[in-house]
DNA sequence: GATAAAACGGAGGCTACCTCCGTACTGGTT
DNA sequence: AACCAGTACGGAGGTAGCCTCCGTTTTATC
């Protein structure tokens, strides 16, 4: 019993199996069609009915926060690298990077991510990870406005909005990469303080 | 006869009923429920079947454009107000916030307009207004970079992005006024010229 | 009025959502 | 090894929205 759990019983094989096939399938369907995939779909590539899909993750949010808990790690570590950078504005700038990827990880994200952002709903399993992204955030701007690189009137707030605004036209596969280098270049030249050619 | 028509028959009276019906209730709708709402809920409250409004309108988006004809409208009617200002800078200030309300008539409105504008399918209904709106955008870019208040690598379609975007935040409910009066001054940050104390 | 063209409208086939409950499986116990 | 209680499964089924097809009705014209 190396894992000190607080419930009694040991988890079924089955309910491990079908977690991992329905993450699996979930995952793979994000990926293809987007956020807004059957769901039924799922199920079934995933080799389990419908109601055991709806057991597992009640709501189409609780199936995505699970799918993206690997993404979200990726985006701790990218953390530890950029702690790396020690420069306040590249490290940023770094993040703001991150961020976007992260909200791109599927077609449609942002809505769902914005939603939770908004209602602060604890039942919302996206709120705690846009929470968590948020306040990290503020972190960067906070250290990066210290070394005089960000506008003090910038708030971490308004670079997540500004992140997700842009993984949004990505997602809605509006731009080409070209466009969305120069929307990015627009955020960056707005947040930074004006005499940065020190 | 005053009207020069080409066609022979005199258009029917209940199409005439039907269609301003029509477009009454899905502006209603579009208000109340976003640019999602059910087509079969707007084609009951117009008093009419399923089958008329598809005959009508054969896809959301053609209901969507004919109910945003008025919008447009207005938009040209702002252009006329704004080419009084004389001022380039404030004319291309004043435009995108034109622009953003255009974009934020109704919850939802930007992804049908991003889609038509990527796609440049002619036979979607959208893509004409979305490709009007950019190329004044451009203009009003121009006439902006002309008189050095705007950086010289901005361009008209980053800066419709950028509307876009800000409207995406506004329907998606996101973001509390000043939230996005902040990133309003982010991007206009991003896109002056650096020495625009003159 | 009569007539032919045009438009109507709702039934119906489809897909997806989500729930409920009889059945089947699993892990612990004897 | 067999049992048993608790847990999980899965699919049938009710709901809703999309869109189409075609028999019926309305309309403008003659």
């Amino acid at each position: 019993m190396s894992a000190g759990g607080q419930q009694g019983r040991k988890p079924r094989a089955d309910v491990q199996r079908n977690r991992a096939a329905l993450l699996e399938a979930a995952q793979r369907h994000f990926l293809k069609y987007g956020v807004g995939t059957s769901l039924e779909a799922v199920a079934k590539e995933a080799g389990v009915g419908p109601g055991t899909l709806y057991r597992h993750f009640p709501t189409r949010e609780a199936l995505l926060a699970a799918v993206l808990q690997t993404r979200s790690e990726e985006l701790v570590a990218r953390q530890e690298e950029i702690a790396r950078l020690g420069d306040a504005d590249k490290a940023l700038e770094q993040w703001l990077r991150a961020l976007e990827e992260y909200f791109s990880a599927f077609s449609g994200l942002p809505e769902p991510l914005m939603a939770a952002a908004r209602a602060q709903d604890p039942d919302n399993p996206l709120t705690l990870p846009c929470d968590i992204v948020i306040s990290a955030t503020e972190e960067y701007v906070r250290a990066a406005q210290q070394t005089g690189y960000v506008r003090a009137s910038v708030q971490g707030h308004d670079l997540f909005l500004a992140a997700i605004s842009v993984a949004w036209l990505k997602g809605a596969g509006a731009a080409e990469e070209e466009s969305l280098e120069r929307v990015r270049a627009l955020i960056v030249a707005g947040y930074r303080e004006r005499n940065t050619e020190a």
